[in-house]
DNA sequence: GTCTTCAGTTAACGGTGTTAAATTGAGTGT
DNA sequence: ACACTCAATTTAACACCGTTAACTGAAGAC
């Protein structure tokens, strides 16, 4: 009767349908409720298929997290080209990471392993986080040129008070609106951006 | 042959025994790794069991939680007693809560459902965490006293550099000493009082 | 002795990640 | 036309998970 079920596609295609899969179950459900099972019944495969391409989950997950980086990292170089003033890049910087994290929040989850997200390998470890810290790293030397020390602790703490911020904003958003929430982060991210100078 | 293998336990000495094993996994092997049949083979019971002290392994976890909560409050709570001087007040408290975080990483965990560890129960509904929040606020209002409104957006703050350094610190652990971290998270949290007046 | 009660068990259901084995089917040599 | 090969794909299995129903066995009541 029925000629082909499944429509042909090419291996890539595959692929980031996998990708793709994982993360509108994750957006949708929670990253606790995707299962490789799910995934395969959603590109229309079998379970095992899935290993073809992914040697596990958490090869998978991996690769979404390092997609959020490298994501994260284009943003923040388009940024980097745009902005001259180091004040103005470096609050741009903090911009984009609210709204990345408000746009994608399963991708920040699998990130930094929240709301259930686990991937186990070392988020440190990560090629494309390496090269974020870096270039946020460089936009806090352009800014105060300090000893490699100094600038360590000084992304330590703009780090530290967005990504709180950020996930604070993620956990109370019943109780606080998110606009609200969002007001918060622009003016305490501005402020830290004004003191540094 | 055998007599009695497990020894006679009242029901609370059981129930704790429940609360701990899953603590002691948890902290071994990481939350991911607990499972009520696990538990149960620890306590010499089969899993069952664990299901007449809790109707499931959320409401395990959520009990966890607030009992984080619930030491969280006390600390704070005898901070305040101990102290008048708000600026001494709130630095204690952010020291405490640094502690709490480092001694029992596994709570914190469960608490805001990070490294894997995840509990459905919204944080922000737990009676325990509403306290903890409270105590902080009124100890903010002791410091400048402002509206409902500044307080809560001072809290925000507070609570954001603290939880975001806090977890920052034990995410790149392996890459930064946690001594170095604690050392930045004093002073971050010395200058944010300081700042206050 | 039988009956009830109850703590505790086993067994099961539907789910998970993962892998080995079986199956399908199309292309090729003869 | 038939057999053979090879790759793609699926089925079946393993050991685990949370959870629940059904069962067991022993103690106490009558």
């Amino acid at each position: 009767m029925e000629i082909i079920e499944r429509k042909p596609r090419s291996r890539e295609q595959t692929r980031s349908g996998i990708v793709k899969t994982a993360k509108s179950i994750a957006r949708r459900e929670g990253w606790q409720a995707v299962s490789i099972r799910k995934i395969a019944d959603a590109i229309e495969y079998s379970a095992p298929i899935v290993y073809e391409y992914f040697d596990s989950k958490d090869v998978l997950l991996d690769e979404i997290r390092n997609e959020g980086f490298r994501h994260l990292y284009q943003e923040y170089d388009r940024i980097l080209k745009l902005y001259r003033d180091p004040e103005k890049r470096l609050y741009e910087i903090s911009v984009v990471q609210w709204e990345f994290a408000r746009q994608q929040p399963e991708i920040y989850q699998v990130m930094y392993n929240l709301a259930g997200a686990y991937c186990t390998m070392p988020v440190c470890r990560s090629e494309m986080m390496q090269a974020v810290s870096d270039i946020v790293c460089q936009t806090l030397f352009s800014f105060i040129p300090k000893s490699k020390e100094s600038i360590k602790r000084l992304y330590f703490q703009w780090w530290a008070l967005s990504h709180g911020m950020i996930t604070l904003a993620m956990l109370l958003k019943d109780e606080q609106p998110v606009e609200q929430s969002e007001q918060i982060y622009c003016e305490t991210m501005r402020r830290f951006v004004r003191q540094l100078s």
